[in-house]
DNA sequence: TGACAATAGGTGTGATAACACGTATTCTGG
DNA sequence: CCAGAATACGTGTTATCACACCTATTGTCA
C-alpha cells in the first residue's frame, strides 16, 4: 500500500527508504504547519522569526540578551540576527543598547509596544495550535514529542 | 523537569501547552535535518527546493510535467515555481518546451546532465539520513511517520 | 606588555522568496 | 458563435536570506 506521503505528494515511486520518508515527512508537516503560522502573523506585520525573538525577549525580561544569545535560541536559526534585530528595532518593537561593561555586547529588550504586540497576537497563536494540532490527543503529541527529541538528541 | 527542547532553547519558561511544543519540536528538527542537507548539496550548487524538483521530474520521466504540477508535488510550497526552474534551465539540469497540444502548458523534463547530477548527489544524501536518523530503529520511525500523518490530517 | 587570537557585532552584495498583478490560451454557457 | 470565466504561466517589485568579509573590544600568554 502506498504511503500517505506518497499520495500527497502524487508520487509514483515508493519512498526508497524509511529514512527518506521520516525526512520529507518532517519537512512537510513543518511546512505546513509554517504556513498556516505565517499567515496568522501576517495581519501583524511581523514573521514567525520575528515573533519568535519577541518570545525570547520577553522571557528574558528584565535582564534583555545580546544578539548571539537571541540567535542561540532561535528555534530556526538565521545567519543574519543582525538585520532581523534592524527591523525589529525600526518597528519599535524592540531596543538595542550598547555599553554594559564589556563595550563589545550590545543589550536589546523587548519594548512595550512590543509586549503589546505578544499580546495581541498570543490569542490567534492558541487558535492556530488548535486548529493545526487539536486533534491529536495528549498521548499522541507526547509521543510526538518524544520522538523528535530522539531525533535531534543523535550521537 | 525541564524538557529537552526547552534546554536546547535555554527557556527558563515552560512551554504554554503540549500543543506549543509539539509545533516548535517539528519546526526545530525540521530546521535542523534541512540545515545538514542543504549542507550537503552545497558543492553541487543546487538547493534542496531544487533537489526536490529534479527528483520529482526524473520520477515523471519520460512524461515530463509541467509547471502546476511541479509546484504541487513539492514537498514545500513555494510561489515561484517559474524562477525556480529557470534557474535549473539556466544551469541546464532542466528542459522547458512550450507548444503540446494545449499551448498554455510548458512541459518540464529533466535533462542528462540532471539526471546525472542527481546520481552523484544521491549516495551523500544516503548518508545524510543515515547520520541524521540512522538512530532510531524501524518501529520508531514508523511511529514518527505515522504520527506526522494524523497531524497533517487534520479534519 | 604587546602581538595576536577570540569574541561581539556590523556591512556589502548577490541570490532568493513572497506577493500582487499581467498576458496568453482554452473552456463554457446563453 | 462569442463574451467572459477559468486555466497556465510570466513579470515587477520589495523585502529577506545567505554568505563572505570587516571593525571594535577584550582576553591571553610568551
Amino acid at each position: 500500500m502506498a504511503s500517505a506521503l506518497q499520495t500527497e505528494l502524487k508520487q509514483r515511486k515508493p519512498f526508497k527508504s524509511l529514512k527518506e520518508e521520516a525526512h520529507l515527512s518532517i519537512q512537510r508537516t513543518a511546512a505546513l504547519l509554517e504556513h498556516a503560522f505565517e499567515s496568522a502573523l501576517k495581519p501583524h506585520r511581523i514573521t514567525a522569526t520575528q515573533y519568535n525573538v519577541l518570545r525570547i525577549l520577553r522571557g528574558s525580561e528584565p535582564d534583555g540578551l545580546c544578539r548571539n544569545e537571541i540567535g542561540a535560541r532561535l528555534v530556526r536559526q538565521v545567519p543574519d540576527v543582525t538585520r532581523l534585530l534592524d527591523r525589529l528595532e525600526e518597528a519599535k518593537l524592540i531596543a538595542r543598547t550598547r555599553g554594559g561593561e564589556d563595550r563589545r555586547f550590545v543589550l536589546t529588550r523587548i519594548t512595550r509596544a512590543g509586549l503589546k504586540l505578544l499580546a495581541q497576537v498570543e490569542q490567534r497563536i492558541d487558535d492556530i495550535h488548535d486548529e493545526q494540532l487539536g486533534h491529536l490527543d495528549e498521548p499522541q503529541l507526547r509521543k510526538l514529542i518524544s520522538l523528535l527529541e530522539v531525533v535531534r538528541a543523535r550521537p
